[in-house]
DNA sequence: CTGAAAGCGCTAACAA
DNA sequence: TTGTTAGCGCTTTCAG
């Protein structure tokens, strides 16, 4: 620590720390003189302000915080990168908090606002319970959500029912009839775009008046050999979908994978459609519905910024659209 | 601002507020007693310690930062997430500085020393001149290189030597004799792996007395576009390879595409071998050198984690292997 | 316009 | 083992 401090500062410029203190956050009540002096001095001895006294002192962090899940995930990611793009156009720093369990997203929900250890936060890809958002609300702390859904606090969504509708529609539209959909559970309380894109795939089904059928939907653990199990079992079943909606397109490439597996051409045997349009999505040529994931971690953290400068009252929403990518792993039935 | 602070849990707790802070910061010598009724009165006044009152106070940040180029390469994604891994697991919080221009670089590695923002930095793929060496190492910041190196500076780094040596000689085991190389700048001074795998290439070649052709490689900005541009040019030439080596998998793809546009089947026409393994190449089938990505952020971040606890005067380095994943993109020349 | 001084909430040295 | 107190470096009244 033998940094410089305000004082040295101060004495080399024969002034008080007072002074100092306000040109260095630019006060106009300084004679163009006294600020000339200060600021030489503040160049000669290579000062820079101690970040954690100025925090303790005016009560602010100046640090942004990101509660997000599974960072392995590439949507998730690719969200980050947005946020980390207008943070670092900010004067703001990010501090990440990478969710693995329920033990730990409880664990940062409950400790982050309480420790004021951030001026504002973003939760990403999480949805808060009520109680968590009467917490948050309570805090006081700016939140936004973003990719989830609480009436109370402000967010970036995406129409994931369109999106479910989409997708559904276009196998539809090929003239597929046994559609089946892959998914993360349906009963986990933190996912909600999972039950708005299956909510989706159901009202499209409805308007072709097509049934329903639970065989042909599956559901388990995100990820790629989740997927894979699951097309097994759901293409070695007797008269199998002749396409498959993927809840997200790390789980088509699991499909994909299954397909290859069993020998099934893909998209002449069977059509898949995923979600997201990751990079993966691109590189492998897989259709998908894609969903503006940089720009929401952007339009969030820009929300974030502007809740911070004006607390507002009534919670805003940001949706974002989805569109279908048309690409190579969809076809009209054999 | 209304928290409720150490003084109002020693007021409750019938104590001075040494007592409490020698049980928040588990001291030996507390009475069972006293550190109880200490307990009882933090748990009901829902009390957290200010992390910026701490900070001022012992003269530590209590987190560390990352200095990571190009936020959106999947690679340096990858390594970030190793180094979120063990951050998670200790006390630490980490600040993401995203460096998308050489003029950030600079600014970043000034002043996050100076400014004390930071107990420990890991700077990630980017490799420092000698005299941000110097400052880095003037400023005593504990700092560990991860995938750049600098022989006064704590490092993890790959053998790019040896990967591209094994890239090479893989092709080369093969039958391939016309082997090219597409790879990101070979000039660029903060990238040092280009030119230790481009020493590989040429180790292999040498090895097994196949000339050097310089028109067999070609050099530009990283990423897949420009990747399948050269590869485009490359493939035009009269006399063109039967088999390319890649600087990363991200360029791999982008050759992969460009053949695919020429009508070029691979493997048969044309190998293909990446470099990182990356998830893509494994989604892809791709031939490529692993190299421990993920290990390599753990690594660095512990290695880290030990200099902030021990401080020594040696520069260590860690060097992690390297590793061929043979998959479909590779094959005997036609 | 400027200096002095009182905190911000906590830790650590010093007494007791 | 404990309470008291002096800072940590800065911002922000409050006088002047």
């Amino acid at each position: 620590m033998s940094s410089v401090t305000i004082r040295d500062v101060a004495k080399k410029a024969g002034v008080g720390v007072g002074t100092v203190s306000r040109v260095l956050n630019g006060s106009t009540s300084v004679s163009a003189a006294t600020r000339q002096k200060v600021q030489e001095a503040i160049l000669e001895l290579q000062f820079t302000p101690n970040p954690a006294a100025r925090r303790l002192s005016r009560g602010k962090t100046m640090v942004i915080g990101a509660i997000v899940p599974y960072f392995t995930n590439p949507s998730v990611v690719r969200r980050l990168q947005g946020i980390v793009s207008v943070i670092t156009e900010s004067d703001y720093d990010l501090i990440l908090f990478d969710v693995e369990s329920e033990e730990r997203r409880d664990v940062f929900l409950h400790n982050v606002p309480r420790r004021h250890m951030v001026d504002g936060l973003l939760v990403v890809s999480l949805t808060p319970s009520d109680e968590d958002a009467v917490q948050l609300i309570d805090s006081l702390l700016p939140t936004i959500l973003i990719d989830a859904h609480h009436p109370q606090i402000s967010r970036v969504i995406v129409d994931n029912v369109t999106g479910g509708y989409q997708a559904t529609k276009h196998l539809i539209d090929l003239g597929h009839r046994k559609i089946g959909f892959i998914s993360d559970y349906l009963d986990d309380p933190f996912n909600s775009p999972v039950r708005d894109r299956f909510q989706g795939y159901k009202n499209a089904l409805a308007e072709a008046a097509i049934p329903f059928k639970p065989a042909y939907h599956r559901q388990g653990e995100h990820g790629r050999s989740p997927a894979r199990e699951m097309a097994y079992t759901l293409l070695s079943m007797p008269n199998a979908p002749t396409a498959i909606f993927a809840y997200s397109d790390t789980q088509a490439v699991g499909i994909i994978e299954a397909a290859r597996e069993m020998g099934i051409k893909i998209p002449e045997q069977l059509s898949v459609i995923g979600f997201d349009n990751i990079e993966a999505a691109e590189y492998l040529q897989i259709t998908t519905v894609r969903q503006a994931l940089y720009e929401s971690g952007v339009r969030g953290c820009k929300l974030l910024l502007d809740l911070m400068e004006t607390p507002t009252l009534t919670p805003l929403e940001i949706s974002l659209p989805t569109e279908l990518m048309l690409r190579n792993t969809t076809a009209p039935p054999a």
